[in-house]
DNA sequence: CAACTTTTTTTCGGACGTCGAAAAAAATAA
DNA sequence: TTATTTTTTTCGACGTCCGAAAAAAAGTTG
């Protein structure tokens, strides 16, 4: 059943729709406003003085005057924009061995970024959240200026986003590594954590909301194979975080040997170490070295399979056979709108899209099929940590500024 | 981005919210649905008083003493509950041959059923609509009294819920049957289509929300097998309605032969056809029957299977692994609360589950399966029609009653 | 250059929904 | 009959949104 609705919710849905639209299209003036929201005019200056007066917005003066030049009759707009000094937010990426910071104003600009390590191999399941608290404070410590009004923290493999642990990382030997309370406690403000694969579908939902909206897939091809998911314009994590781990969803019973030690998982025939082997022809029950395949490796085996390598190539073919059975899988779970092939291996995306539509069609009725478009894009190696600050601009402007008396709360904590 | 708010959705919100409160608490006093809404007795008095001068909620004054008989001192509560002939639903569902129809009203009770016939084989894309509209014309008309408010359908096989047609389903020869436009159109009141299994989880949903709540499917295990998908205590239908469609999604590549002509499709291994094929030891790669297997002989397989003949337990085994695989490939992606074992070879699961929990350890690493609860259900041939009815009333609740002034528009198109 | 036009922003008053507090209603207990 | 208890209604205050009108700030025109 829905929740009862409130004149205070009308109040906070409101400003954090005029933040939204702020955030999404630039500085605007207040008339823009009120034509993206839906709001009257009288509204949209009720609204704005509250956040003018609260310091999250702000007026700019700049340049306006030329893009107007062309003889625009009437009263000038004056543009409003998000005030950068307003907040901060502090953004996360846990991999193996290394810690991945950076530091954003309330506008999205980025203050700073830095990268700490420790010993993935040797860091005790409690034992964690110091040395991210260190790392955290040294890195903010060092930049100086206000402290985060919220942190994000992404991680490799499975979180469990309700416990507010790393169920299960390559990042760490050990299980149920404590992150979350650590760090809300040590800071003071609400920490949020995901996985490093959603992060990655957010990024791309809050560049370009039209084309990634709805209700679309992100499979990440790199070390090993994970997926991001929106379900309906919202990020979707299941019931304890651990949805779209389809890197060890089975793909061939029976099958190949995979690094979690079960047979068949699709990362078994399309992370970096299956491509590898495959393509050394060493037998698929071979158990995969537990160190990282170098990246430098990967771009070895995708320039062997170019140039026409028959063990690369058949490395290849195999993986796009596996990605094509997925996102027929993928496609009779969920019939998204749109499925995006990214990370390090997507660069061979080439070498395996006819391998992978082939397993599409042998796998897929087509009126199942129905209009999905797939994608590769080029991996960049920020987008994880682009999301991830995304993520944690989007909780503010929606769970923490929108509450109204945000400015006297604020003005009360100073005293 | 998110909508904004303003004063009449309050109203809307709660008025759904009181008329929800009554649908799933049952008849209640002003001051329980105070208590269950969280909304002052004041707004209760205020949007209560309202529903009944719109004749969508009544006083009820029977019994009422008798439980109170405990010497209560203090004003007796005067109870409030759904206004039955506040409106009809007309719930129907179609599958091979047949249309079955329930008219119920606006408290919930059946107020009549009957099953239509018309051939699956012959009907053309665009006939169908006249057929359907005169089934149940001559249903309505047969029990006399108001028209429906709303009508619910439910279809076997890929429904497409924003064309409004049934793409692919084993009801109709031809593709891409219309259904809801001639239908809305000759009955001037909305039209909402679905997938028959999406009904089950609706039922199930409607009548223990606690437990079937949440992230949840519904395994429909038949002729064919079909998922119906909670998402965050939502149906979810995907982009076009055809998600949830795993009975295509592909088992084992390369596999048995399907009825859709593909290979290895989860329904090759656990449909009723596939169940006996693999009993009386045929080939995997026999092509199915075009005639649906008879109830009777799948109850004789069950009887078979459970005298401890070979083949038939062969069968489920093998079909129970298939089940297996399928349960770890749904927790990887969607991470649910629960996954409900239904349909009529449910009643099978006891010789299917040894082998479909071995092959869910085979296949999914354990940190993944979680916490979550995996349970069958025996089949109610009706589940159905309950969850299509369901459906309906609450899409009256939430969309049509919602609305403030409700009342008055009805007068005026009564005028 | 003063009056007019155009466009944006603000102000004002009305409407409406929620809430808390107080009053009213309807029963039992003393 | 009066007091007590519990439920329901009434009343007034408050906050929010909106439309309309006013104000502000430009360009245009004669």
């Amino acid at each position: 059943m829905t929740q009862k609705a409130d004149r205070d919710q009308i109040r906070r849905q409101n400003r954090s729709v005029v933040l939204q639209a702020l955030r999404r299209k630039g500085p605007q003036a207040r008339i823009d406003l009120g034509r993206v929201t839906q709001l009257s005019p009288a509204t949209v200056t009720s609204i704005t003085s509250d956040l003018i007066a609260e310091g999250l917005i702000a007026g700019v003066d700049d340049d306006a005057q030329r893009e107007r030049e062309k003889g625009a009759r009437g009263r000038p707009r004056s543009l409003l924009t998000l005030d950068g000094s307003a907040a901060r937010v502090l953004a996360v990426k846990l991999s193996v061995n290394t810690i991945e910071m950076a530091l954003a104003d309330y506008g999205g600009r980025l203050v700073g970024r830095d990268v700490a390590s420790f010993d993935s191999a040797t860091v005790t399941a409690d034992g964690f959240g110091q040395i991210l608290i260190d790392s955290l404070r040294g890195f903010i410590d060092g930049l100086g200026g206000p402290p985060p009004a919220i942190v994000a923290l992404a991680s490799q493999g499975v979180v469990d986003d309700s416990a507010g642990t790393v169920a299960w990382s390559p990042a760490f030997a050990v299980r149920h590594v404590e992150v979350v309370a650590p760090v809300a406690r040590a800071f003071g403000v609400p920490c949020l954590l995901s996985n490093d694969t959603n992060m990655i579908a957010e990024a791309l939902h809050r560049t370009d909301p039209a084309r990634y909206g709805g209700t679309f897939a992100v499979l990440f091809v790199d070390y090993g194979v994970g997926m991001g998911l929106f379900v309906n314009n919202r990020l979707f994590v299941g019931e304890t975080g651990a949805a779209a781990e389809i890197g060890h969803a089975n793909h061939i019973p029976g099958g190949s040997l995979c690094r979690c030690g079960r047979r068949g998982c699709l990362e078994a025939y399309l992370g970096d170490y299956a491509l590898l082997r495959h393509a050394r022809g060493l037998d698929l029950q071979t158990p995969p070295s537990r160190l990282p395949v170098g990246r430098e490796t990967i771009r070895e085996l995708i320039a062997a399979a170019r140039a026409g390598e028959d063990g690369a190539l058949d490395a290849f073919n195999a993986g796009g056979t596996a990605l094509g059975y997925a996102f027929a899988r993928v496609i009779a779970t969920l019939d998204p709108r749109r499925i995006v092939v990214t990370g390090a291996a997507a660069d061979a995306y080439p070498l395996m899209e006819a391998a992978a539509l082939a397993a599409l069609e042998e796998a897929l009725v087509t009126d199942l099929r129905g209009s999905v478009d797939i994608e590769a894009i080029p991996w960049e190696e920020d987008l994880i940590l682009r999301g991830t600050v995304a993520r944690a601009l989007h909780a503010l402007d929606t769970e923490v500024f929108s509450d109204t008396g945000y400015g006297s709360q604020k003005e009360a904590s100073a005293n």
